[in-house]
DNA sequence: AATATTGCTGTGCTCGTGCACAATAAGTCG
DNA sequence: CGACTTATTGTGCACGAGCACAGCAATATT
């Protein structure tokens, strides 16, 4: 490892002075600058971030502006998990988190819960956003991100934002694989039932439309797409029971898996539904122990979370150059694995 | 964050006594000993793990104790590439780690990269141990380790042994899910071959027995296990072909899968027969790609590479308690989801 | 009584970096 | 020429912990 020390006496100077040319504070003549620069370069100059943030008072803080934890069968819990994880392990080089949590479903306690983070702009070196809302509010309030403080996507993103990293899955992927262990289960023949409980998610949508497309080309197996609109739960689930005497799986590409699983098993349904589910909730979880949700694709939201913050600190502490997209691998839960996870 | 320099000031004494307390080393007074313990409970005392690693000098050295890199179709490689991460991240803390390589295959090889470790006791602060050798072997070695080294197992462990903490998988577990994906890819009945390629290791057999356990009440499915044992690999796979008329699958319970993928493409074998094995390795990864394998069951071979070194670190430097057993989670991987491990 | 030993306690330096401030040289102005 | 500004460079302290050594009483030894 070379320090400064060592930096100044093969540029024949002091400390301070290659202090000041890495810092670019000033004060520096152009030759000197030059002459120090080179010689950074030459020798891979990496400062030590420990004795950096041994003397540096000043504490990191990072934003985090995400849902409700309680929010979508408490999925949100999960994020956050990883966060706290992140911020523990980080305590020692002095990194606090501020949490604004917005109702996901309320556009003003969308706008609210940002109004909150433009007023401690000034406190804020950096954002972890997790963008649930529609396009249009995610455009509107993207550009309001001060300048100068980065900030980085998890679970969904904006398209052509200026974030300095994205952290999530492939949506399209997960879709077919979804299809894949549907057409297993149900013997490549039957019709299959997708119930789409969010308004408007983009990565949703894309789950749906991939699990549609790798059933399109096979004729032995039928795809209807039902959606909760003015009706009640209940009723749309008994509808689609009632429609379909050849049912033989349902597909819901959100985290209310475990809501339709509970229908079943309070209707006493006797029929041989398979059932495909995202995310590790609580019910979800309970209802892949049970059986009576097949298989539960998993976004890995703790590791999300977590690797959203060190992404933060890579960037905004470390000055490393970050990946703009990290994709998480695709993760299949089943009773059998369930336990470990 | 509590300093010494603050608890030197509560105690009415210097920060030396203080230090001499906290590392018990002796030339302190019966009386002021107590008192700076007692004080120390109270406020929690937890070192600057910063501070400490700035200012001493003398480097952690830790032991790597694992097969060859290029065994077992190359899995050797991914553990060690989790174990060259976390490596790389404690560098600022002057973690050393040396690499012991054995040949899996030779107890000579064994007995000698073993010694090799003794010579360098007085060197290593600690080990990672992959033990994929047969219980005596296993046994008598273990008993040599210093006393005053300590030892983390991972991907298998020796029973009753006084390491630290094991990283691995549960193997049970792991059968009875490659099991029931078999299940659902053979739709219920036929034949299936398990194909026992390592000799003797009791993490592949619990998954053997568990794989075979599961079928046992199934009485349309039947279940065979085939060993190599003095007969060639071709020569084996064309018995298994050649006796079973209705084989629909095949279970290969250690990293192997890819060559049996290989033999059916190269004998251009018509038979829809799904495979299920372990392993991200280069072969199976490209015939999982292909779709000549169904399934592959993964442990997460770099994490349990990466979490054995950090284990050592938490407990050699940190001083922190760890867990004893750090089950990891069983991935399922397919061709839709191999691309983002 | 002078000196050595023992038992305990306090001080000062080190690590690499950041930052405030001191120091120096060169130039400007009255 | 002396006072003053400005540009540039050097130095000292701080951060928290570890460790060597100095200091200093109270005994022990000669």
């Amino acid at each position: 490892m070379v320090t400064i020390k060592e930096i100044a006496k093969l540029a024949n100077v002091s400390r301070g002075t290659v202090d000041r040319v890495i810092h670019e504070r000033g004060n520096y003549s152009e030759a000197i600058g030059k002459k120090v620069k080179k010689i950074l370069e030459k020798v891979d100059y990496k400062p030590n971030i420990i004795a950096r943030s041994l003397v540096s008072k000043k504490a990191i803080t990072f934003g985090v502006f995400l849902p409700k934890p309680h929010q979508d069968e408490k999925y949100w819990e999960l994020p956050e998990q990883g966060i706290k994880k992140a911020e523990k392990e980080l305590e020692t080089y002095k990194v606090k988190i501020i949490y604004f949590h917005y109702n996901k479903n309320s556009k003003t306690s969308f706008k609210n819960c940002f109004d909150k983070i433009l007023k401690k702009k000034d406190e804020l070196d950096g954002l972890l956003i997790a963008p649930s809302m529609s396009e249009f509010t995610k455009k509107e309030f993207i550009k309001k991100i001060p300048d100068g403080i980065p900030y980085v996507f998890f679970d969904s993103y904006v398209p052509n934002s200026k974030c300095i990293s994205y952290i999530g899955q492939n949506s399209v992927q997960s879709g077919s694989l979804a299809a894949k262990l549907m057409k297993l289960l149900i013997c490549g023949k039957g019709t299959v039932g997708i119930i789409r409980m969010v308004p408007k998610d983009y990565h949703i949508d894309d789950r749906i439309k991939s699990f549609s497309d790798f059933f399109n080309k096979n004729k032995e197996i039928k795809v209807r797409i039902y959606e909760i609109n003015g009706t009640t739960f209940n009723k749309l689930l008994q509808n689609i029971f009632e429609e379909n005497s050849n049912l033989r799986g349902i597909f819901v590409p959100s985290a209310g898996a475990g809501r339709v699983a509970e229908y079943i098993k309070e209707k006493r349904i006797k029929r041989n539904v398979h059932i495909i589910g995202y995310d590790l909730t609580t019910r979800n979880r309970s209802f892949l122990k049970k059986g009576v949700i097949d298989f539960l694709l998993s976004q890995r939201p703790e590791v999300q979370g977590y690797e959203g913050i060190m992404t933060l600190f890579r960037h905004v502490v470390l000055k490393e150059k970050v990946k703009k997209e990290q994709i998480l691998p695709i993760d299949i839960l089943t009773k059998e694995n369930l336990k470990n996870y």
